[in-house]
DNA sequence: AAATTGTGTTTCC
DNA sequence: GGAAACACAATTT
């Protein structure tokens, strides 16, 4: 059923737009210049159907998303962003020795809370700004990094959180860089979730299937729950293979805005058409 | 719709 | 090493 959109007080356009002292139509622009979309249409995209629709079919989205990257010598990472894995050792000194620069900045799904190291991007969480009884989401970093001299620097962080949700170019066309440290298993986890294409969905199965766990859906799950880079390694796009949303570490209702604003961007066809027909009836 | 069993990996003893 | 915890899945009530 729908209940996974249309609850007892999802309120209308019009009634929206009144309680914010704006005009319908004016409400529908802004609207739509920020989520690309009608608000109509961003609503269809958070449906259950939609979201088996935007999901692989037999043949895995994943697996056709690799052979194209692979298709072209030297394109393997033609992506947005290159994973650089830490050595065990890196991963073992908890950060010793390294200099950790955090930025906070907003972000089409709330505050984001960025930082970098000199080797790249080591984190990238969101939260709510108004959630003050919350714990500072630094520590979430302190904690990761006990040894690391970790300093705020939004100026650093700005230019790269610019380029992240403004798709401002950097001074150079290069992919952004990623460090991560973790598990092999954790590692060929987040790699594949690089591979999945934004407006696409798969499931935690064909994930586990990936990287050559093909019953260890739940395994897999556990390693995209700990990805350090939300977004960027876009755990996001990882939902069950019932076509229900899953869990997500930064709230739920965050992951449901991430896919319908990337099925509001995503080119019209990319998706598997005959994908929806070809799945059992829900 | 809920409980039950089967799962792989990580974390915490 | 063993036990417990999981952003899951398949099969049963």
């Amino acid at each position: 059923s729908g209940f996974y959109v249309r609850n007892a007080h999802s309120p209308s356009l019009a009634e929206l737009a009144d309680h914010l002292h704006v005009s319908g139509s004016h409400l529908q622009r802004v609207f739509e210049r920020w989520a690309g979309v009608s608000p109509k249409k961003l609503l269809q995209y958070l449906t259950l159907e939609h979201a088996r629709a935007r999901l692989g079919g037999r043949d895995s989205v994943l697996a056709a998303a690799l052979d194209a990257g692979l298709s072209g010598p030297g394109r393997l990472h033609d992506l947005t962003v290159n994973l650089l894995a830490m050595t065990p050792g890196q991963v073992k000194a908890k950060g010793a020795g390294t200099e950790i620069l955090y930025g906070v900045h907003p972000s089409p799904f709330g505050s984001c809370l960025l930082s970098l190291t000199e080797a790249g991007i080591n984190w990238l969480s969101f939260f709510d700004a108004t959630d003050h009884a919350a714990a500072d989401p630094v520590d979430e970093i302190r904690a990761q990094w006990p040894q690391a001299v970790v300093r705020p620097d939004q100026a650093a962080t700005g230019a790269v959180a610019a380029r992240i949700f403004q798709g401002e170019a950097g001074p150079t066309n290069a992919p952004l860089r990623a460090v991560v440290g973790g598990s092999r298993f954790r590692l060929k986890v987040w790699e594949a979730l690089l591979r999945i294409p934004p407006g696409q969905l798969t499931t935690y199965e064909q994930i586990a299937a990936t990287v050559g766990r093909p019953t260890g859906a739940r395994a897999a799950a556990g390693a995209i729950a700990h990805n350090p880079i939300s977004y960027l390694i876009p755990c996001h796009r990882v939902i069950r293979k019932t076509a229900a949303f899953g869990g997500y570490r930064w709230g739920l209702t965050r992951k449901r805005a991430l896919v319908a604003w990337e099925a509001a961007r995503a080119p019209a066809n990319s998706g598997t058409p005959a994908a929806a027909d070809a799945l059992p009836p829900g």
